[in-house]
DNA sequence: GTCTATAGATGGATAGAC
DNA sequence: GTCTATCCATCTATAGAC
C-alpha cells in the first residue's frame, strides 16, 4: 500500500459501510414511521442522501433491505430478552416467578423505546413488521417460535398447576399488550386521557404493565 | 310503468345495489385478508365479477371505497358495544361492575368473529384499519374517542378509588388484548401450543379474556 | 463505486362506445 | 350503467457512462 494512487482499503470500506449504514438507518426510520408500502426506494435514498441505485447495489432489492432490517432487529431484541430470562433464572435457582419472566419479555422493547435511546425507532419497526410484514417475514415469525417457547416453558414451570392451554392463552394476551405499544396508540391514549398519560416514563410504564399482566396471568 | 320496454326502476336499482354490494363485500374481504396496499382495484373487481370501472363509478375512488367500509363497520361495531354497555348499566342501577363493562367491549367483535358469522371478516378489516389505515382513517380513530370515553367513564364509576391515570393505562392494555386477535396471531399461537388453542370457541375465549382483563384491571 | 437515464411493470383513474 | 381501451403517474430495478 505504498502507491499513493491506491486508496487505503480501510477508507474505501469505511465509505462503503457508511453509505450502507445510512441507507439502513434511513429505511428503518421511514418504514417505522410511515409503513412499508408507503415508503419508496426514492424516499429512502433521498433521506439518506445517497443515490437512487444504492439500495439495489448494497442490498439487492427493496424487499431484501426490509428483510435484513427485520432480521437484525428481531434477532437483537430476542437475544436481549433471552439474556434477561437467563439472568432471572440464575437469580431464582432456575425457577423464576411469573413477574420476573414477564419483565424479561417487557423490559427490552420498553428500554429501547426510551425517548433518548437510538433504538426507539427499531421497536416501532418490529411492531409494524408484525402486521405489515411480507409473506417471508411472517413465515419467519410463524416458525421462529423458539424464543417464545423458552418463555412459555418458564411460565409453565412457575405455574405447574395451570393447564398448558391456559398458559398459552394468557401468553397471547400478554403479547397483545406489548404489540399495542405504538406511537399512534400512545397518541390516541394521550388524547383520550386529556394528557394524563405520559409514555416517556418507561420505568413507570414497565411497572404498570407488570402489575396488570402479573395479575391477569395469575387470575 | 305499463310500457314493457321500460325496465322496472326497482329492478334497475336492485341491479345497481347488487353491483355496489358485490364490490363492497369483495373489497372488505380482500383488504382484510391481504392488507390495504396489497389489493388493487383490479383484484377487487375481478373478485366481485364486475368491470374495472365499477369502483370509481360507485364509490369515487379506491380510497373512498376503503373509507366507506371503514366508516360503516366501525359505526356498527361501536353501536353494538354502546348498546351492551347500556344494558349492563340498566342491570346494575347505572353502575355496572368492571367485568360487565369489559364484556360489553369484548363480546361484539368476538361474536362477529364466530366462524359461522358473516361478519367474521369485518373484524379483521377493522383491526387492520387500526395499523394500516390512511391518514384520514387514523384521524377519525384519533378524534372519535367518544365511545371510548363512555367506557372510560363507566370504569371510573366502577372503581372510583383508582386514579384516572391508572384507568386509562389499564384500558390501553385491555385494548391491546382485543387488537391482537388477528388470524395471523391465532395461527402463530396455534402453532406454538401444538394445537392446544382453539379460537373457534368464542364463548370460551370471551371467558378467558374476561378473567385475564378483570384481574389485571383490578390489580 | 457512484450516478444518471431509462427500461419494464403495475396500478388508479377516465374517456367514450354501447 | 356497463364495459373496454387507454392515459398517466409511480415505482423497482438495471444498464451504462463516468
Amino acid at each position: 500500500m505504498t502507491d499513493p494512487l491506491i486508496q487505503d482499503p480501510s477508507e474505501t470500506e469505511e465509505a462503503e459501510a457508511a453509505t450502507k449504514q445510512a441507507v439502513f438507518n434511513a429505511a428503518e426510520r421511514l418504514f417505522a414511521l410511515h409503513g412499508f408500502q408507503n415508503v419508496s426506494v426514492r424516499d429512502i435514498t433521498a433521506e439518506a442522501g445517497v443515490n437512487l441505485a444504492s439500495v439495489n447495489y448494497h442490498f439487492g432489492s427493496k424487499d431484501a433491505l426490509l428483510f435484513e432490517i427485520f432480521r437484525r432487529r428481531t434477532s437483537e431484541l430476542n437475544r436481549e430478552r433471552a439474556r434477561m430470562l437467563h439472568e432471572a433464572a440464575a437469580r431464582h435457582d432456575g425457577k423464576p416467578p411469573v413477574r420476573d419472566i414477564l419483565e424479561a419479555y417487557f423490559a427490552p422493547p420498553l428500554r429501547w423505546a426510551n425517548p433518548d435511546n437510538d433504538r426507539r425507532i427499531s421497536v416501532q419497526f418490529i411492531i409494524r413488521a408484525r402486521s405489515e410484514g411480507t409473506a417471508e417475514m411472517r413465515e419467519v415469525l410463524r416458525n421462529d417460535v423458539s424464543h417464545l417457547e423458552r418463555f412459555a416453558g418458564a411460565l409453565m414451570a412457575a405455574r405447574p398447576d395451570l393447564p398448558k392451554e391456559d398458559v398459552y392463552w394468557r401468553l397471547h394476551f400478554v403479547l397483545g399488550m406489548v404489540h399495542n405499544n405504538r406511537f399512534a396508540e400512545f397518541d390516541r391514549l394521550h388524547h383520550l386521557s386529556g394528557g394524563l398519560t405520559r409514555e416517556g416514563d418507561v420505568d413507570a410504564l414497565l411497572k404498570r404493565m407488570l402489575d396488570f399482566a402479573e395479575a391477569g396471568f395469575n387470575a
